[in-house]
DNA sequence: AAGGATCTCAACCGCTAGCGT
DNA sequence: AACGCTAGCGGTTGAGATCCT
């Protein structure tokens, strides 16, 4: 009954890694890149189990992982894409290069979940929490489920399903469905249909948009310019030739 | 100095989406 | 359509570090 193991349980190592098995695996992937995990291990000549490897390996090994303290920036930048996304931490990380999901899962739950309680806010909802501690206007609410929010129907930003593979460009990513279920014709501000395909940049030259299916930096959707939260250079110039508009921080007392 | 409490974060576990057969 | 396999995701755990009494 139930499925089969992973890996065989008996002949790997768990715990810690120590720095041979590091060597062993940063060796393996920069001769032969990522692959198939499951294999991994054996040729590379490790006791770890595939999974394991790629956990250390995208946690901990990777060269283009950044490290050390999060910036206010990054900080506010993940309070709004989980006000945005909910619990999708791969998603978050991919709009933070060099964080992983696992890091920002941990620095939310240690350090984000306290500063959003001590603003009085309610961390899972992102709304004020009341005298009780119970969040306002949001009974039924629940955590999984991402807040919709309100973007003005010309600032149509492509999100699906699945994160892209790599640490996110925020710049420059052609979107592959071109977004166009979002606004409505009348232009009136609205939810949009969430596509959480968020690499998405300004609109390729041979894709034109009608102002419905315009993209928008995510950064810059949410109200950051510059800074290490958002690696977007061309927004400036991009908004101004394709309209893009830019959306201001949240004041104090305003909700995602 | 000791030891208990709390915090941090690397790693594990179980589940699921996606793909091939 | 059903099944099996794999990669990837999110929740949870636990060891080590740090703080507090």
């Amino acid at each position: 009954m139930g499925r089969s193991p992973c890996c065989e349980k008996e002949h790997t190592n768990k715990g810690a890694w120590t720095k041979e098995e590091d060597q062993r695996l940063t060796a393996y992937i920069r001769a032969n890149g990522e692959g198939c995990w499951r294999s991994l291990p054996r040729s590379a000549g490790l006791l770890r189990c595939g999974k394991s490897c790629r956990l250390r390996w995208m946690n901990y090994l990777r060269p283009d992982l950044k490290r050390g303290n999060f910036t206010d920036d990054e900080d506010e930048l993940i309070i709004r894409l989980h006000g945005l996304l909910g619990n999708k931490w791969s998603l978050i990380a991919g709009q933070l290069p060099g964080r992983t999901d696992n890091e920002i899962k941990n620095y939310w739950n240690t350090h984000i979940k306290r500063k959003l309680l001590s603003r009085g806010m309610d961390p899972s909802t992102h709304r004020p929490l009341t005298a009780d501690g119970a969040s306002a206007n949001a009974p039924s609410y629940r955590p999984a489920q991402p807040q919709p929010i309100a973007v003005p129907a010309r600032a149509l930003f492509a999100l699906t399903t699945k994160a892209p593979p790599s640490p996110a460009p925020v710049q420059s990513s052609p979107s592959s469905d071109g977004g166009s279920s979002g606004a409505t014709s009348t232009g009136e501000p609205r939810c949009p249909d969430l596509n959480l395909d968020l690499s998405v940049g300004p609109p390729a030259a041979d894709t034109p948009t009608s102002h419905s299916q315009q993209t928008v930096c995510l950064c810059h959707h949410l109200g950051f310019r510059g800074g290490d939260a958002c690696s977007c250079r061309q927004a400036d110039s991009a908004a101004s030739q394709s309209g893009f508009r830019f959306f201001r921080p949240l004041e104090e007392g305003q909700y995602i």
